[in-house]
DNA sequence: GGTGTATCTTGAACACGTTCAATTCTGAAC
DNA sequence: GTTCAGAATTGAACGTGTTCAAGATACACC
């Protein structure tokens, strides 16, 4: 129905304007459907539960995301220069939730819960997400040759992932620990790569790429 | 007091407790107070929130943890099997809260709150922690040598707390998965510390300390 | 227009973590 | 034994996320 898809489009720019605002705890079920001009069950009738609004939320950083990110990456460029411009552009899109990244992470980490980037209800969104890095990879040129080859780009997922982690915890004035983090990174694994290939390395890359299979669920 | 030192005791007692039998969530603190025999504003005159409950089972996990070790870590051995045994101990002690992970690392993610692994208030138990893996390089045999040097046990502490991460979302049969994640990791980080001697490799390692240096708070 | 069904909306009610004014208890001082 | 200040304890009350029976609305069919 039209009219049904305008409330929860209007439940869902309401809270994620007031996340925004006053960050995650602040805003109340009860703030969110006032703010709406709606009963508090109505939200309810959309969303089974005030995590599902986080969740929806990282459907939209993640789109952003990817938009921020086309206008870079058709471009070509090495994969040091690809790589940091997706991790900069992602830490822009992320920006505004800033102040709300305690409960972004929180809600996040709860591992039964749908909006965990591990569980099956965010799969879709995961892929899309390692699909960026994908790109990432395949569109770099000179092209990119490492005996990790298929893993490397959900490799590199959970790098940004665990660079989203610092990112919360990160409390300087604009990130920049966090930027400054991705600059000392991004150079690192680019060294890496190469490196993979040598003779001695072999080895110990074959034994990460196994452990990460073995490991797997 | 002694009446109030009691009262405290039984208080942490009866919420770990619950806290095992019926998961973080299920244990509500109206529930804890009746079991214990009290009112619920007593359990709050010595604990001013539900997550401090769960700080006091990080304390006593640590402290079963380093007991647990002390009998295995004078032996000696190599930094292999002294660091695979630290690990399994861990996970062997943590066993029994399994399944309350989830809260467990909901509450520690909170990067303001008290029981987050990097927070202030906990220092002591983080600085605790780390010195079990400071008597783990300290005690090898042959010797640790690495670039990493200082370094490394804080490194290793905080590839436990990731270890500890995917504890938290492994469901295996007696967390087997982890198990076998440990006895892949531990032969890695083993030749990974050898391999970091290596003069190819030497300028990515200083790279990599400039990086955790420039990058802490 | 009238009827029926599925969809949408409402707000009171519930259990939770937490607070706090009021009350009881404890022990030292005389 | 009495006093009294501080420590310990109580439980009703608050705001929260969430539920749900009840009602309102929309729409297809006659």
């Amino acid at each position: 129905m039209a009219r049904s898809d305008d409330t929860r489009r209007l439940v869902v720019d309401t809270a994620l304007r007031l996340f925004a605002e006053r960050g995650y705890e602040a805003t109340t079920m009860r703030l969110i459907a006032s703010e709406a001009g709606l009963a508090v069950g109505n939200a309810y009738y959309y969303f089974p539960s005030k995590d599902h609004l986080v969740q929806e939320l990282y459907r939209r950083v993640q789109v952003d995301h990817r938009t921020a990110v086309a206008e870079r990456l058709p471009l070509g460029g090495t994969l040091e220069q690809r790589l940091r411009g997706v991790l900069h552009a992602g830490l822009g899109v992320m920006a505004p939730y800033r102040s709300f990244g305690a409960g972004f992470v929180s809600v996040a980490i709860k591992p039964g819960d749908a909006a965990s980037p591990f569980s099956q209800a965010s799969r879709e969104a995961r892929e899309t997400s390692v699909s960026l890095f994908v790109d990432v990879v395949e569109g770099a040129r000179p092209a990119v040759r490492t005996p990790a080859g298929a893993e490397l780009p959900e490799l590199l997922w959970l790098m940004w992932l665990g660079v989203t982690l610092f990112w919360v915890y990160d409390d300087s004035e604009g990130s920049a620990r966090t930027h400054r983090l991705v600059d000392g990174l991004v150079p690192l694994v680019a060294r890496l790569v190469r490196l993979s290939r040598l003779p001695v390395l072999r080895s110990t890359v074959d034994d990460v790429l196994t452990l990460v299979h073995e490991v797997r669920p």
